[in-house]
Formats: C-alpha cells, structure tokens, sequence
RNA sequence: GCGCCCUUAGCUCAACUGGAUAGAGCACCUGCCUUCUAAGCAGGGGGUUACAGGUUCGAUUCCUGUAGGGCGUGCCA
C-alpha cells in the first residue's frame, strides 16, 4: 500500500530504467497546476543532458514508452507535455477509485510500519523542578507528543521521557534558601513557586550566595542525607503541579526519570573516562575534548565536573544515554528540546561516541531543536509585566474564551453543564496546540495571545468543526458501520477530496522523516478545507440518486476517518458536538 | 571576534527539499443561513521572496558577498 504518487512512481522508474534514464528523476509528485491536471513528472528535463536530447523529446520517449505498456491503458486518462517538458498527468477515475478503496481498506491508511521491532526514545517536556510552568514548556511537550503518536503509528516501540531538570544548581539554590530561611515544615506548591524565584534572584546577584547555593548542589549530589530528604520532598510537591498541566494538555509520558536518574551511572561513568585518558584536568574541572581538526569553529570540551567536584547537565545527559541504552536498547534517541542547546547536545553526542557509549550504528541520536517562541519584539516570549505566562494561566485563558464563544452558539442550549466544559476545553485545548504545532519546528515563532486562541481559520478548532460536521452527517444518514467503499464512484464534484485522500501516506512519511507535525497540520487543514467546499457545493443527504449518495457518504466517513486519525496523531481530541 | 540560524503580502506563517502563474490564515472589500452545524462557504484587492552577484534549461530553495535580526560560544539548564 502507498500513496498515488508512490505508485505512479514506480511506474515511472522502470520506464526510465528502459530508458536508461536516471531512476532518481522518475519521481512524480502533486501538480499545482490545478485544473491542467493531477500529477506531473520533472525528470524529462534534469535527464536531458544525460540523454543528450531535447527535454521537449525526452518527455515524448517516456511518454511514449508509458503507453507502450498495456497495463498502464487503465490508469492514465491523459498523459502529455507541457511547458519546456513537464509531463502532465490524469489519471482514470476508476483508477483514483480503486487506489482509495485500498487505502481505506487497509487497517494504516498506507502508512507501512516501519518501526516494527525497534524501540525509540523522545525526550520531551523538560519541567524544571521548583520552576512555575510557563508557554515555554508548550512547544517541547506538544511537539514531542505528536512525534511520540507518529512514531507510534509507523509501529514503533515508543518510550517517552519527561527528563525533569532535578539535579542542578536549581536544586541547590533552593536548599539553601530553605536553609537560610531556616525552614522546616510542610513545603507547598505555592511556597516552591515564590522561593524558586527569590532564590535564583538573590544568587544572581551575590556571588556568596551563589556560592551557598553550589555548595548545597554538591552536598545534595554526594548523597546528604538531609538535603536528599527535604529534596524528595519538594520534588514530589513540584510534580504534583507540573501532572496537572501535562493532564490538562493531554501530554502523556511514559517515563517520569529526570537528570537525577542518571546518578548512578555517573561514578563509573566518569572513572572510565579518566581511566581511558579520554577525561583530563583542565583549570581545576574535569574535561572531554570533543573538538575534530575539521571544525570549522572549535567546539569547547564537555565538563564533565566543575571544579567544585558538582555534575552539571553534559554529565547527567551523558549518563542518561548509558541508562537508556542499557534499559531500552533504542535504535533510535529523539531529543525535542529548545534549538538554543544545539551546540551542548553536539557536545554531548561526540563525546558518547568517542567514548562508545553509543555506536553511531546502534543507536542514531536526533537532535530535534525547536525555535523560540518570541514576544512580538522578536525577543524570548515575556509578559507585560516582564515575567513569563504561566502555562496554566494560557490554558484558563483559552477555555473562558471557548466557554464565551460556545454560549454564543445555539447548539450549546441543549447542553449540560459538564458537556459545556467538556467542549470548552477540547476546543481551547485543540486552538492552543494546533496554534503550535502548525508551525516550522525550527523556525522561531512569534507567540500571538489573540492567535493562539482564536478559532475561526488555521485553527485547531476550524478542524474540529469540520470533524463534528461530518460525524453530525453521517449520524444523520444513520450510518453506524463502515459504509461499503466499493460504492464509491468520483464525479467531477468530488474528485478533488478523493484525490487528497490520497495523499495522506505522502504526508505521514515526510513528517515522520523530518520529525515535523507541522506537515500533518498542514494537510489536515487542507483536508477540512476540501471537505468544507464539497460540504457545501451540494446536498449530501437530500441527493435523490441512490448510488450517488451511497458513494459521497462513504466519501465523507473516509474524510472523517481521515482527519480524526491526524487529530490524533496531532494529539488534539475531538468532542461529539461543537 | 568566531560559529549556527533567520529575513517571503499590512500582520502571522506555508511552499511536498531545484519546477510552470510563490500559497494559506488574520485584517480589508462583495455576496450567501426557510435543505445535512455560518467556529462555515463563494469571490476580490494585496508580492522585485532583504539586497547584489553566481551555478542551472529553471532558484524562495544551492554557492559567494552585503545589510538587518536572533541564538550560541568551558564550570546555568
């Protein structure tokens, strides 16, 4: 099973190969041409020189050689050149037809499960301890967890990873504040979420205070027994906070480890190194060069321990991939973390190499960084009042503004009050990550608080709307199975949506190859898109010829199929009525 | 200083990895709710893809340079 373009691909290559032509420029791909026509080969004219012919000729061999085959009579309505030697391509409906029919059949939609067998690691998440939540958290988890649900759909063994930042200076700084304070009761949420602050404030500004505050890191990661006891104590207090946001957010984790995980594996870890020579002395810390002679700029060694003798994250990250290689034996370790710690992760992957604690033919470790989210200013995302948005602050936000726009609705008359709240918070939740992940991973982004809850466009909800009108359609119908796809038979009407159907395996492997959600954003807005102007250039349920009814409903329950597929694959949920 | 990334419509973003006339949403303008949910549909205006060169049959995409912006650059994460 694969997509239409796949299949006529491959067509194509073993024209090209009778051609001897190069294979590689057989591919076929979506025209834009519109009405002109529906798929189109470039490959006449980058064979050209090879060739030693005419693009306008060589596209008339291959054209020629299509049709030589009797096989392909079914499939191509036209097939011609255009413009200097673009193939244009049209294919039979019966032929769409059938291609949708094995689609739909098919239990993946096309989509081949290539993971089968292997297990793959997402780092996502990322909470800070002790540390409020904030917009910034969104981007990494949202995206970590479509990537978690698309890796998981192509068959692969997902294990997804909070990796909670536990185990650094924070930690200290706030041991020592509690010390300072000379606390020693119950700690709360709240309490965490003011001393946090306070604490890094004052080590910001006064050497001697940091000083306490590092002395206090290196204490906790020996072992203190009273430091590691008030600090299991306000981790579980701080986790307790950061579930509800994830819950809230449908962000799942597999795996709640953080950077104190790799504890263990740090002592052995880093005497092996020494041992190796591969760890050396360097102003007092203990250092791995990672640098190569071909670097363009050199890379600065990892620090492996500062000179206070305390860890820092390259050693804990370190470690961490010798207890996911040893726990999961992952062929795969995908890290969805902010693209400013591009150069660290760098560090960090050289020095498991040089060290062979992960064979580059073992287990391939992906940097997926993601932009900034930025203010309108172009700067870091920050609020009027010059702080970060808490995440739970945008999640409010978001659902009173859904509850505003769902009283508007008539629809909302006959409804509860818990299926009110229910609709509100799928629909904030959906503007809200859609907003998101229909972004470029890479790029930065300018964080819009109007955009991002807004629900009439490009938006999350737009795409639940369209879901809960096909869903409301076919209730109607009284269609509770599968409809039999076999009635399907394409009119000039819907012929565009059948062929974006189509397409769906196209996108899945582009973005599952680019670790990019943003694809499927795309396609699916598309998807609603077409559904919404079939939708409304004719009649479904009053269409008085039978088989043509029979085929737009089974066309409409695969867009519907479709679509909430993607929906879950973004990880946006869909209520039954909006 | 050096390295990485970015610059596309008034604003926010795409462009299937080099293809034909660069697409969407918002905002603006014009229509459409007495038949399936108007969180919708149909249509309109809006572009020297920062600039200058180069490679190519063909460049938003690749290369070089210039300007502007962001980030990183040994003891934060």
């Amino acid at each position: 099973m694969s997509s239409l373009c796949e299949h006529l691909t491959k067509i194509f290559e073993t024209v090209f190969e009778q051609l001897e032509l190069p294979r590689a420029n057989a591919k076929i791909n979506v025209s834009k041409q519109g009405q002109n026509c529906q798929f189109q080969c470039n490959g006449a004219m980058a064979s050209a020189k090879i060739a030693r012919k005419k693009p306008h000729d060589v596209a008339k061999d291959i054209i020629d050689q299509v049709k030589k085959n009797t096989l392909n009579k079914d499939i191509f309505k036209e097939i011609s050149i255009g413009g200097p030697g673009f193939i244009n391509i049209t294919l039979n409906d019966s032929f769409i037809e059938n291609h949708i029919k094995e689609i739909s059949n098919d239990k993946k939609y096309g989509i081949k499960e290539s993971g089968e067998g292997q297990n793959i690691v997402l780092d996502y998440g990322g909470p800070n301890i002790a540390k409020a939540m904030h917009v910034g958290h969104l981007r990494s988890s949202i995206i970590g967890d479509a990537l978690r649900r698309i890796y998981k759909y192509a068959g692969y063994n997902t294990i997804s990873d909070i990796h909670m930042g536990d185990w650094g200076t924070p930690m200290g700084m706030i041991l020592s504040e509690l010390e300072l304070m000379g606390f020693d009761g119950e700690i709360t949420m709240d309490m965490l979420a003011e001393i946090y602050p306070k604490a890094a404030a004052a080590c910001k500004e006064d050497e001697k205070r940091l000083a306490l505050a590092r002395e206090a890191t290196r204490k906790l990661q020996e072992g203190d027994p009273t430091y590691t006891q008030t600090w299991k104590k306000f981790i579980d207090v701080s986790i307790e906070g950061i579930k509800k946001n994830f819950d809230a957010l449908g962000v799942h984790f597999d795996e709640w480890k953080g950077e104190s995980d790799a504890h263990p594996y740090i002592t052995d870890m880093i005497n092996d190194l020494k041992r190796r020579n591969l760890a050396i002395e360097s102003d007092g810390a203990l250092i791995m060069p990672v640098s190569k002679e071909d670097d363009k700029k050199e890379i600065p060694p990892l620090i492996l321990l500062k000179s206070d003798g305390a860890v820092l994250y390259s050693t804990t990250d370190m470690a961490t991939i010798i207890d996911r290689i040893k726990t999961y034996n992952p062929s795969k370790i995908i890290y969805i973390v902010d693209q400013r710690q591009h150069l660290h992760f760098e560090q960090v992957f050289r020095a498991v190499h040089i060290a062979g604690i992960a064979p580059k033919d073992k287990v391939d470790l992906v940097f997926a960084g993601f932009g900034t989210m930025n203010g309108s200013d172009g700067k870091p995302f920050k609020t009027r009042a010059g702080g970060v948005m808490r995440l739970s602050d945008l999640i409010s936000m978001a659902k009173e503004k859904a509850t505003l726009r769902l009283n508007e609705a008539a629809l909302a008359k006959d409804m509860d009050e818990l299926e009110r709240k229910n609709v509100a918070h799928k629909v904030a939740i959906a503007a809200l990550k859609f907003a998101d992940l229909r972004n470029d991973r890479v790029t930065d982004y300018i964080f819009d608080i109007d955009r991002m809850t807004s629900f009439e466009g490009k938006t999350g909800p737009y795409l639940l709307y369209q879901a809960v009108r096909i869903q409301s359609l076919l209730r109607k119908a009284g269609i509770e199975n599968q409809i039999e796809i076999n009635s399907l038979k394409i009119d000039d009407i819907d012929r565009d949506i059948a062929l974006l159907l189509s397409e769906f395996p196209d996108h899945f492997n582009n973005a599952i190859n680019q670790n990019s959600p943003h694809i499927l954003c795309d396609y699916a807005y598309r998807l609603a898109q077409e559904f919404s102007s079939f939708y409304g250039n004719c009649h479904i349920l009053s269409e008085p010829d039978k088989k043509i009814k029979t085929s737009r409903l089974a066309l409409c329950q695969q867009s519907h199929k479709q679509l909430c597929l993607i929906l879950e694959l973004l990880g946006i949920e869909i209520p039954d009525r909006m």
